[in-house]
DNA sequence: TTTTATGTCTAACAATCGTTAGATAGAAAA
DNA sequence: TTTTCTATCTAACGATTGTTAGACATAAAA
């Protein structure tokens, strides 16, 4: 055995080869309308040789939730992490921003199906994912609550409803932005001057 | 015949049972995880007695997509055309979005079902859909541009991105906003206020 | 009363679903 | 070479799907 680069295994390959296809399918579909029969065709085999990688129908789309959040996740939190620790409360957040855009579309079927289909799935399966769920939720939460310690956001500002707002919203780009048609990087900056200014020079934002 | 008050037909109370019940399945389970028995039976009825009133599965799901945007528009449309017409941007937009939120609740399972379920529809059903939304965003994009001639409203804006942000963050409060648990309100409020005002007491909004 | 219209029911159809058991082929290990 | 393991296949299971045809009961019209 040498220390060479290994070659993935062919189980490996055919499971990544399932979940791509299922998330795929899933997002344009949702969870329901998707065979196993149509997702094991999409990866170049029979329905009956899903379960040698899977146990059911659940565990894959259980797996494609997961890996949705985990990678947008892992990106946030890296991107922002690597920031200088001066960093001003506009960078930070714009570099989540931006970040979470850019995960959202690179991992566009499997964040897309994430954002679609998480409503309807069993709620076992909901329940499966929660915890992965609130540690992203968790990770804005700190973004934001740092971000205030050093000062310069508004008081009348509710973070916990910001980040609902924010996470929102962002999302919701899945269901229209095409990355062919626009740069990901001038999507993040119109939303962040949106959410960062606001729409009015000043006033309106009081209650 | 008089002209006292004409008692619905048996034929328009069991149109509207089934779409209510058609509304509350999709929303909870996705379209293709709704059977017709299920529906049927939420309507109390038996499957085939659906086809008495609706020519397909289809059909049924047009027409709960369609009533949930058209409801929201009505009461948006309504409420901001009632405004004074020496009203300033943020009053206007305040109301659009107090209303919207209003609306999105209190047809909470057209609403939702149509947040949820429009990805994953069939291409023919969504194309029988285009239209209202269209005039909804087209609804919205009026809002807006009457509001920056009257002034007020920051250069660096891009109001078309802040309408796609402004009708994404607020529909996805139904993925979490309970109004069991809090006012509809106090929610629009303080959407509005992130929305007007932005996050940061100055500048970070600048390119 | 007789006739017609309205609305729901039952029962069945072919198709498709998730899942399972067992056969089978090739690769790795002995 | 022989044996064992890995990955996929075929074929079938009972259950459920959207949809249809025709019977049936009640209400309205004649």
């Amino acid at each position: 055995m040498n220390i060479s680069i290994r070659k993935s295994p062919k189980r490996v390959v055919s499971r990544i080869r399932i979940l791509d296809a299922a998330a795929t399918l899933f997002r344009e579909h949702g969870y329901a309308a998707v065979s196993l029969r149509a997702i094991a065709a999409e990866a170049g085999m029979r329905s009956g040789s899903i379960y040698y990688h899977f146990g059911s129908k659940e565990e894959i789309v259980t797996e494609v939730l997961n890996l949705g959040i985990e990678r947008v996740h892992e990106q946030v939190s890296s991107t922002v992490t690597a920031l200088s620790a001066s960093s001003d409360a506009a960078t930070v957040i714009r570099t989540g921003i931006r970040n979470h855009l850019q995960a959202l579309f690179t991992f566009g079927a499997y964040t897309s199906a994430n954002v679609r289909i998480y409503g309807q799935v069993p709620a076992s399966v909901r329940k499966g994912n929660l915890a992965v769920r609130r540690r992203y939720e968790g990770l804005w939460d700190d973004i934001l609550s740092r971000a205030q310690t050093r000062g310069g956001i508004r008081d009348e500002i509710d973070l916990a409803a910001f980040r609902l707002l924010l996470i929102g919203s962002l999302n919701a780009t899945l269901e229209w932005f095409d990355p062919k048609q626009g740069r990901v990087e001038d999507l993040a900056e119109s939303y962040a001057n949106i959410l960062l200014g606001g729409l009015l020079t000043q006033g309106g934002g009081g209650s």
